[in-house]
DNA sequence: ATAATATGCAACCATTTGGTTGCCTATTCA
DNA sequence: TGAATAGGCAACCAAATGGTTGCATATTAT
């Protein structure tokens, strides 16, 4: 589960938007994904591909069809391991500057 | 403040890496920020530029170094405006597999 | 004044990325 | 059985990315 692959597959604003739709319904087919980008079926794919790869994205057959779930855990993942470290910062960048600007001027 | 900038910025781990160390001593040189690194500080300025450019960075001159502060908000937009959706999943991906299969098994 | 230091800027380069087209396979429908 | 549907795979391509080298500029130290 490399935190790396996650922030990667994050980067793209496709990518993103897939994992939006997924989230407001899951289990829908790649052709489904497909609906409302100009965009090949075959591009789709590879955004699903790096999804998968950063298991963002679980797959499941069912006859012909390829169903695809969100898998939000790595989300989560990256939330909790690195995201949330920045969420209560040690100084404010603004007073920080502040602060430095001070011992600038009065120092 | 584009949402996209900030996740571009974010792919790349020698500029997450970056936040990292400016997260645990903010105000670095570019200098200091080029340490430990196998890469020229010009590629090292280019990963700074796009961390300014997502607004994750502020940069401040003193003399003829420049000093470099971290900026937490674009990480805490994110975190709230898109993260946030996915940490409390509608269903889960795995009992929604599962809800699957046994709608397939049992008909 | 001169040298050293800290950084910027531009051109260039290889690799990756995001897309395409073309064709193949498997499943379902008529 | 044959056609339509859902999708996979590979080759190819342009643009973006991540790096380099070379040189210029401004500040600081001797």
């Amino acid at each position: 589960m490399s935190m790396d692959a996650v922030f990667r597959a994050l980067a793209d604003p496709v990518r993103r938007q897939l994992l939006d739709r997924l989230h407001a319904r899951n289990g829908q087919t790649l052709n489904e994904l497909c609906e409302g980008y100009d965009m090949t079926r075959q591009a789709v794919t590879k955004h699903v591909a790096i999804l998968e790869q950063a298991n963002l994205v679980v797959t499941q057959w069912r006859g012909r069809e390829k169903l695809h779930f969100l898998n939000p855990v790595p989300i989560h993942n990256i939330a909790e391991r690195w995201i949330s470290k920045f969420e209560r910062p040690r100084l404010d960048a603004i007073s920080e500057l502040k602060r430095k600007l001070e011992g600038k001027d009065h120092g």
